[in-house]
RNA sequence: GCCGGAGUGGCGGAAUGGCAGACGCGGGGGCCUUAAAAGCCCCGGGGUCGCAAGGCCCGUGUGGGUUCGAGUCCCACCUCCGGCACCA
């Protein structure tokens, strides 16, 4: 502990740090840029070791290319709007505002006391009105482009929150936050029309190169693009046909009767005439049925004859209409054919209803009965019982009858998507207001550019009961009307937080600026981010809105790139005893504690090494005295020969030096390249810190030797501060303390220095050990100087008495070199 | 069911097709100490032979294959983790 006092050593530097602004940046032409972005933390109190660890990757990377004379930008800022801060307003009479604004001072405080390297200067909070204006800004932009847009619509409503949520929020039928189930409710809602973007969502995956494949995968599943047609059927004794969506028309021969979903707007007034009550009242129950489980399949599949028949446009042959439980109003037209003999779901309700299954898509082999099948075939073939269309391959089948359709007037080859349209809605106080007001005369106006911000106005009600506490404020709901200047009510509902940070990482490169969301000249200079390190639970959330965004700025002209990121790593969960370590879960370690046992430079070096960053760590309390022994045992080491090895700074390297001094300068450059490429081509941090103790460990063995050597000492100086170089991303404070220690007086701190360049001359080996198999197992070794020809290492190889014994009586029948490696030697 | 990812010592984890187990934790032994802690040094996959030095055999989930050589590549399978899943 007197050896070192990691407290004072740290509080220190980050003193420094923060007087000196030496993290503030601009843009600077004349180095290339670097934009290296976390995901913004939501303000939720504390700070814990998830943070810490995504923190600390970029932190790395950050200063290592700070160091190599990048322009790095590496800003941090809070997604301060959101439902606990209301909750927790509601819960303890604070307003949403002071416990936001408190819980961002104490996690601040927290992430200083880590020593991350941000440009505090530009950290944004999107609870600033600063901030959300520029959201209700870029509304009114979409609502001019008819990309904002208000609908009724059947909507998922989560009981617990008290509000509306997206589809994305709520998958599986399940709010994203809470868990609740979400109920379908029908309401009048704000949209904003990502599926304008949903093929170039698509398309332009394909230039993410840099993002894991599983994150474009789960995007693409969430798009659901899916190529098939429209055909509409026509009703017997009824004007409208029945539309309906298929990807198969090719077996279209084969549909033996149709399906609506229970809530299909025409279930009602087709069965009116025909049905008796048990079947409308069978109907009713299949509509009230869970929809959760509905959704999830989780539901036997059930189904009622409406009574009425359709007529297949292409055979003419009459069917019926039955509604199906398992038919999802939400996708395609909610309606569909149903194709018993090639299709799984519908096969399993005609044999339960017993309803014809006919086979019209025949592979090679013996000929497939609909009678007999105990399952459908969903695989190739060519069509049968088709007429006309008899002998087609099926892939061939689908573009002519969908051309025949189209032709012919009832129907079109047409794609549909899983991706809906994104509601940003929210009942709720905490979030921004959408500027617009309601006119009895004028309708649904946006409100001009000149009042906004839209302010939340500070006293509203936060009870709990009653709605959103908005609409009891009556000076925010009364408003003009921009058009006719006459009364008008202003919009309650305030915006979905995910369109927050959709843009946050635009307002970072110019936080201040007034003029709009962001100051092009800025952007142009810092964009696209090179690396965006965070969880991957945002995978179709955050960064799939957020891409959405970015093409919408493109199309309004304040940026030019489609795609914001270049990079994208999501780095691994932290676990503790087994889950993975949440505020909800109630598991987490705060680093707090942990700094004030081994300090921030132990904590960040541990999180970093304890496992690679994109797999998932689990805490424990035992591995991290590794890296806190490491930092202790560097400290002593320089404490011993900073005397010494202080003034032969700025001396040559002597041009003669001993066998264990050139090998320590080896172990250096070695040492150098290899930290070098782990950081900035594989982010494989975990080898890095394992490099640097490795290092460590070569500098005390050479010690002992170098130590009383004059010359050796040049060598021995050259690795200690090289190795507290190379630190320094890693462990800023301590490395700027022994830095100090080595320099003489008056050198600038180490942040500032050059990341070191490894000499290939220097770490080129002298003599190479190589392994000798025979017949693949390893007999002896030999030891060369490097750079020996193939065919005098070959003969040292079957020179040597353990390969000559092996070898005896047998026929050489290959000898392979593998120059630095090993020689393989093959004889039968 | 479909799509990803992963299976390596007691543990976390290393290894451009080339000496498996880097680095660290825990463990064992020794030095230092009156003693302990800390620190320092050494050992450390399993089996087997040997007093020892050392030798031999087996070993990266399982079974095959390619190769002079496979943790790494190919095929089949098992297990675990993540995502999607009645999307027509």
């Amino acid at each position: 502990m007197s050896d070192y006092d990691f407290e004072a050593i740290e509080t220190r530097w980050q003193k420094r740090w923060h007087d000196e602004g030496t993290f503030e940046v601009r843009e600077d032409a004349s180095r290339p840029k670097f934009y290296c972005l976390e995901m913004l933390p939501y303000p939720s109190g504390d700070i814990h070791v998830g943070h810490v660890r995504n923190y600390c990757i970029t932190d790395v990377v950050s200063r290592v290319k700070r160091m190599q004379g990048f322009n790095v930008l590496h800003p941090i800022g809070w997604d301060a709007l959101g439902l606990p801060a209301e909750n927790a307003a509601i819960k303890r009479g604070t307003h949403p505002e002071t416990w936001t604004r408190s819980n961002i001072a104490s996690m601040k405080q927290q992430l200083q006391r880590m020593g991350f390297s941000y440009p505090w200067s530009r950290e944004i909070a999107t609870c600033d009105a600063d901030y959300y204006h520029w959201n209700q800004w870029t509304f009114l932009r979409m609502l001019e482009r008819g990309i904002a847009y208000r609908q009724k619509a059947p909507v998922n409503w989560c009981p617990s929150c008290q509000t509306v949520l997206a589809n994305e929020q709520a998958e599986g039928g399940i709010c994203w936050r809470c868990k609740s189930a979400i109920q379908e409710r029908e309401m009048d809602q704000w949209f904003l029309r990502i599926t304008n973007y949903q093929d170039e969502l698509l398309d332009d995956m394909n230039g993410l190169t840099e993002w894991p494949e599983r994150v474009l995968v789960q995007q693409k599943n969430w798009i659901g693009r899916s190529p098939g047609a429209h055909v509409d059927f026509a009703v017997a004794g009824e004007k409208e046909p029945i539309r309906v969506f298929t990807t198969r028309v090719d077996t279209i021969c084969g549909a033996t009767f149709l399906l609506l979903a229970p809530e299909h707007p025409r279930v009602e007034a087709l069965m009116a005439s025909v049905a008796g009550d048990e079947a409308r009242a069978a109907v009713a129950r299949l509509h009230r049925q869970d929809r959760r489980a509905r959704l999830a399949g989780q539901v036997e599949k059930e189904g009622v004859f409406t009574g009425r028949h359709a007529v297949n446009p292409f055979n003419g042959e009459r069917i019926p209409i039955w509604v199906g439980n398992f038919v999802l109003m939400g996708y395609g037209t909610g309606a569909i054919m149903s194709v018993p003999a090639h299709d799984q779901r519908d096969f399993e309700f005609a044999r339960k209803y017993d309803l014809n299954v006919r086979v019209v898509i025949q592979p090679d082999g013996p000929a497939l009965s609909g009678d007999t099948l105990t399952e459908c075939y969903s695989g190739p073939g060519k069509l049968v019982n088709s007429g006309e269309w008899n002998g087609l391959d099926w892939e061939a089948a689908k573009d002519k009858m969908a051309a025949h359709a189209e032709a012919k007037g009832f129907g079109k080859a047409t794609v549909t998507y899983r991706l809906k349209d994104w509601l940003i809605s929210r009942q709720r106080y905490w979030g921004t207001p959408i500027p617009v007001v309601y006119c009895d005369k004028c309708g649904v106006k946006g409100v001009p550019d000149s009042e906004l911000p839209i302010k939340l106005p500070p006293d509203a009600p936060f009870t709990g009961e009653g709605g959103n506490p908005l609409e009891k404020v009556e000076s925010f709901v009364k408003a003009k009307c921009p058009s006719c200047g006459g009364p008008a009510r202003r919009e309650t509902d305030t915006m979905d937080t995910f369109v927050d940070s959709s843009w946050y990482f635009y307002r970072y490169c110019s936080p201040k600026y007034a003029g709009g969301p962001f100051d092009p000249k800025a952007v142009a200079h810092w964009f696209p981010i090179d690396l965006y390190v965070g969880g991957i639970e945002h995978a179709i959330l955050h960064l799939i809105y957020s891409r959405f965004w970015t093409k919408v700025l493109r199309d309004l002209g304040l940026v030019k790139d489609a795609e914001p990121v270049t990079r994208l790593f999501p780095q691994g969960m932290v676990h503790w005893k087994g889950e993975v370590m949440s505020k909800s879960k109630g598991n987490t370690i705060a680093p707090d504690d942990v700094n004030a046992r081994y300090g921030a430079d132990t904590l960040r070096l541990y999180v970093l090494f304890a496992a690679p960053p994109e797999m998932s760590l689990e805490w424990s309390e035992e591995g991290i005295e590794g890296p806190h022994r490491f930092l202790l045992r560097l400290v002593r080491l320089v404490g011993r020969h900073a005397d010494v090895l202080r003034p032969l700074a700025g001396q040559p390297m002597p041009a003669e030096l001993s066998a264990a001094a050139r090998d320590l300068r080896r172990r250096t450059h070695q040492a150098i390249a290899k930290i070098s490429e782990d950081v900035s081509e594989r982010l494989q941090l975990n080898t890095a810190v394992a490099a640097l103790m490795k290092l460590s460990n070569e500098i005390h063995a050479a010690e002992p030797a170098l130590q009383d050597d004059p010359a050796g000492r040049f060598a021995l100086r050259e690795a200690v501060v090289t190795l507290v170089q190379l630190l320094n991303p890693f462990a800023p404070h301590v490395t700027e303390e022994l830095w100090e220690k080595l320099q003489p007086a008056g050198t600038g701190p180490l942040v500032d220095t050059r990341w070191p360049v490894a000499d290939a001359a220097v770490a080129r080996e002298e003599t190479v050990e190589l392994a000798v198999q025979v017949n693949g197992k390893v007999r002896a070794r030999i030891s060369v100087a490097a750079g020996t020809a193939e065919e005098a290492i070959r003969a040292a190889a079957l020179a040597e008495p353990k390969v000559v014994e092996q070898i005896a009586g047998k026929e050489i029948v290959k000898v392979v070199v593998v120059p630095g490696r090993l020689v393989s030697v093959v004889v039968k």
